[in-house]
DNA sequence: CTGTTTACCTGGGGGC
DNA sequence: TGCCCCCAGGTAAACA
């Protein structure tokens, strides 16, 4: 599940790679994916080439030099990786971008849940998605702010509110609440802003470092899994690395939610 | 405001 | 081997 450290390990693998590329070709194998409002994909990047490749929260945004605007989203399973060997698409290869170097940029996604948007020029990227400030960037003035807005909120679905904070998901709201040594239900209101955002930045720039967490699908952009899985101390654990204790499974803001009840204050079942 | 449920999809795993 | 059911969890939309 790509969340914001897999996001910005796949762009700064990509900048490297492909920016000023010429983009020679474009295969659209299943449409559903695109949403260029009746234009076409391919004709609009054909000898083209990306002039930047920005994320914001679990988004990517792609621009080119002729001005047109892409955001891309993998939702739950999209893979976005680079080949430059002979590769043959399977069934869940949707998108190839065939570069004039012989680089091929391959989107893959088993649920289709993911999305290549063409966006006007009028406005910013942040206009067209829909998503609050980023968790990486946010200062602690913005999430005092937003703590002070949603006090009543429980810290997890807090964290994964996109609208509120950009880039946390599943996995990462699990390991900060318990970073935090906190029960994941505990409300925002009760924590503290300060120690709130230095675990957030703390995680995601540890999990970034470590390239990502692959627990399922996710690869980086040179097609390798993350290494952050084994840096995990809740998230799909067993027991806690820090007391022994079993990790409890609950359901929390609708997500399957991993517990130490004995380190994380306030737990209840 | 808060919360829950459903839909979008496919594959993997458990039970039998 | 295979079938049925549940589960994985990012987001939007519908609803309480």
């Amino acid at each position: 599940m790509p969340e914001l450290p897999e996001v910005e390990t796949i762009v700064r693998g990509l900048r490297q790679a492909v920016l000023k590329k010429k983009i020679k070709k474009t295969d659209v194998y299943f449409p559903g994916i695109v949403v260029a409002r009746g234009r076409s994909l391919p004709a609009l990047l054909r000898n083209d080439s990306f002039c930047s490749i920005g994320r914001h929260g679990k988004y990517l945004m792609f621009t080119t030099n002729k001005g047109t605007r892409l955001v891309v989203h993998l939702r739950m399973t999209g893979q976005l990786f680079l080949t430059d060997k002979v590769y043959r698409p399977d069934k869940h290869v949707h998108l190839l971008l065939t570069f004039g170097n012989g680089q091929r940029l391959i989107y893959r996604d088993i649920r289709k849940f993911g999305r290549w948007t063409v966006v006007p020029p009028e406005k910013e990227f942040r206009h067209y998605i829909n998503a609050g400030t980023d968790a990486l960037t946010i200062n602690i003035n913005e999430l005092k702010t937003l703590i002070k807005e949603h006090p009543a909120r429980k810290l997890k679905a807090f964290l994964l509110d996109q609208l509120l904070l950009a880039g946390i998901g599943n996995i990462y709201a699990d390991e900060i609440c318990f970073a935090l040594e906190l029960d994941p239900e505990t409300p925002v209101g009760k924590v503290n802003g300060g120690k709130l955002l230095d675990t957030i930045r703390a995680i995601l720039k540890l999990a970034i470092k470590h390239k990502g967490t692959s627990v399922s699908d996710y690869l980086t952009s040179r097609g390798a899994k993350g290494n952050f899985q084994n840096l995990l101390k809740v998230y799909k654990q067993k027991f806690c690395p820090e007391c022994g204790a079993k990790i409890v499974r609950k359901k929390v803001a609708g997500r399957s939610s991993h517990v130490c009840p004995k380190c994380q204050k306030g737990y209840k079942k």
